[in-house]
DNA sequence: AGCTATTATAACGATATCGTACTATACGAA
DNA sequence: TTCGTATAGTACGATATCGTTATAATAGCT
C-alpha cells in the first residue's frame, strides 16, 4: 500500500536528485558537493556545525568533504573572531562561479516548476510540509531563521 | 535565497529520514533496509532492476545490499522463470516481520501527519509533486504503475 | 580558578556506495 | 541461424561515509 505522504516526497527527492545530476555533471561535480556550494552562496561564510545541522552528514564526514572541496580552491576555512572554536567556511572566487552554475540550474528547475503550480497549491504544500515538520518533531534549520542572527554581519567584516 | 519547492522537500526528507532513523534503530536495521523492506513487502517477488529503477542506488550497490539482506535471511533470491536475466527478491518470513515493524512505523508517522492535514491541503501537495515529476522529466515508479503488469501473478506461482 | 559543554580536527578501522568490466540472456534484424 | 545490441545482475577495486576515540581550543557558568 503507497503511503500518502511519505512515497511522494521520496519520489519527488529521486527526481529531483537525478535531475539534478544530469544537469551537474556537466560542471564537474557531485551533487553532494553542488549542494554544498548552493548553500554556501547564500550563507557563507557558514560555520562546519552549521553545515553539520543542513546537510545531516557526520562530523568527521563533513570534515573529509571539506578537505576534498578545499583541494579544489572551491571553499576556505577560517577561525571565527567571535567564537574561536568555530571553523567559517566560505566560497572562493572559483568556487562562487560553480556555485552559480549551480543555482542556476536549480533556478531554472525551479522556474519550471513555479510555472505549473499556482498560489493555492503552493499553500497546501506548505501545509504538508509543516505537517510533516511537526509530527516528525525535528527542527532543521535550512535557512538562517534561527541561527545567530547578529553573527551574519560581524562575521563577514 | 531560498528555493521555494527544492529547499522544503529537501528539509522534510531529512525530517523523515532522522524520525524513522531514531524510530527504526530498536528494529535493528538501518533507515535503507527498513524502506527495502517496507517495498518488498507490498511488491515481492520484485526483480533487483526495479529496485533499482525506485530506490535510485546503483546495481552493483543492490548487490552488496541485498547479499546484506539475504545473509540475515530477511529476502531471498531466486532467477525468473520468464526471462532467466532476471533476479526475483522476495521476503522470508523473517523479514515480513521486520517489514511489518517498519510499516508500523511509517504507519505511525503517515497517521500523524494525516490528522494535521485537510484534503485541500492534500490536493495541492499533490499537484506541486506533479509539477516536480513534470519538470524533471523523470519517470520514477514508486509502485507497479507501468511495471510489468501481468508478470506479477505468474512469478508467484 | 575550576568545571563542563561545545566546536572542530585527526586518525583510525568498519561499512557502504560507486564505477567499471564482465557474463549471461533476450530480442530484433540481416 | 547468426549477428548486433540492449538488458540484468554480479565481481571487484576505488572512493566515500560512518563510528569511535583522542586531542585541542574555547566558551560559559559557578
Amino acid at each position: 500500500m503507497a503511503l500518502r505522504f511519505l512515497s511522494p516526497i521520496h519520489k519527488a527527492t529521486r527526481q529531483i536528485g537525478m535531475y539534478l545530476e544530469t544537469h551537474s555533471s556537466d560542471l564537474g561535480l557531485t551533487t553532494t558537493e553542488g549542494h554544498m556550494l548552493s548553500y554556501l552562496r547564500s550563507y557563507s561564510p557558514a560555520p562546519v556545525s552549521e553545515l553539520h545541522r543542513v546537510f545531516g552528514v557526520k562530523r568527521s564526514t563533513l570534515t573529509s568533504m571539506l578537505d576534498r572541496l578545499a583541494a579544489r580552491r572551491w571553499v576556505e576555512r577560517r577561525p571565527s573572531k567571535r567564537d574561536r572554536r568555530v571553523t567559517l567556511v566560505s566560497l572562493t572566487e572559483e568556487g562562487s562561479t560553480r556555485a552559480e552554475g549551480v543555482q542556476a540550474a536549480l533556478d531554472a528547475l525551479e522556474a519550471e516548476i513555479g510555472a505549473k503550480t499556482n498560489p493555492q497549491d503552493l499553500e497546501g504544500f506548505y501545509r504538508v510540509l509543516s505537517a510533516i515538520a511537526e509530527a516528525t518533531d525535528i527542527p532543521v534549520t535550512d535557512d538562517r531563521e534561527s541561527a545567530g542572527s547578529v553573527t551574519r554581519e560581524e562575521e563577514n567584516a
